[in-house]
DNA sequence: GTAAAAGTTGAGCAAATCAGTCGGGTTAAG
DNA sequence: CTTAACCCGACTGATTTGCTCAACTTTTAC
């Protein structure tokens, strides 16, 4: 699994959709504008986690996106595996070929693995209603209007454009020590 | 904070390091050969090891590097943030410009950040010590002969390259359900 | 039925990152 | 002074990221 800002935009982007998607399917244009994120980007994301069964799509207008099955089993893993695909491949893969010569080669195999392990457990134990209750208890009102459309001629919300580097999980180092 | 190979790489390292440290300074040459890791790759990450003082170098014939501090007192957070620089960039960065007309907007920010302060603290708990410790349980016995450098002519050990593909944490989603 | 609103797919693209390589330093031991 | 090591910066090919564009299909509203 990795890490990366892709896994983020999808977490936040369910998380959007967790909190709203009481009231009927939310469209991506929606999540779009409130997460700013780019429509397209999204709709490349919500493909795949629909392709995991992690959100279901109501086609045609009033549709958009519902989640797959109850938040409490949707966890951070499944959402981040999902969009970043797996692409296995453990360095020495699968093969026992590491071992060579030289005493204790591959420790780097199961060592990984096993730190891999905590990592997935870890991830696999936040579930998306949890994030959903965390935002909640922070006071996020969520607006109960099922989004105005009536506003015809507006010609389209450009998004602003953030040049966000990628980088996930960045942080300048004062929490670490 | 990113999750790539990168940083399992570094981490290898470090525990090779840390299992030889115990009789002087450990060559990076011998750290590659062990490791599979491309020599001048090791270079670039030990600087930065070296920069964050996690480990110390000694110049010249017999040198190499050891530890910065006791193996207990270093965190595979402190490894992985060392050689993933931090190249900051929260999304909506530090500013508050996210909160605009719609409610609860950027929940993003404060969101991301208590997940990612989550993944630290995690990866901040595990010291090199204890990966090392594992490892000794494990039965991996360190072959004590500090590295036969008699053999004059030998042209230098080709490492096998491993068309690894920039995979971390991967798994073929057997583990996950 | 037709038009509009939504999802779906695929191609493509600039920039960044990854995982190195190369080549030349500098430092210290013998 | 030679050699074994670290040091450092530039460079590179492949991949990924984050994103756009364009062309669909499906469904609902009128």
């Amino acid at each position: 699994m990795r890490l990366t800002t892709k896994g983020r935009f999808a977490v936040t982007a369910m998380i959007d959709l967790a909190l709203r998607s009481s009231n009927g399917p939310v469209a991506l244009a929606a999540i779009s504008q409130r997460q700013q994120i780019s429509l397209s980007y999204l709709e490349q994301l919500f493909g795949k986690l629909r392709r995991h069964a992690l959100v279901e799509s109501t086609r045609g207008p009033g549709g958009g996106y519902s989640l797959g099955r109850k938040a409490d089993e949707i966890t951070v893993a499944d959402i981040i595996v999902a969009v970043d695909e797996p692409i296995d491949a453990t360095g020495c893969a699968g093969k026992e070929n590491c071992m060579g010569d030289d005493a204790g080669r591959c420790m780097t195999h199961d060592l990984w693995a096993s730190l891999n392990h905590k990592m997935i457990e870890f991830l696999d134990s936040i579930s998306l209603k949890k994030l959903v209750d965390d935002q909640l208890a922070k006071g996020i009102s969520i607006s109960e209007a099922p989004i105005k459309r009536a506003i015809s001629s507006v010609p389209v919300v450009k998004p602003i454009k953030i040049t966000a580097p990628n980088s996930v999980f960045a942080l300048g180092g004062s929490l670490l020590k």
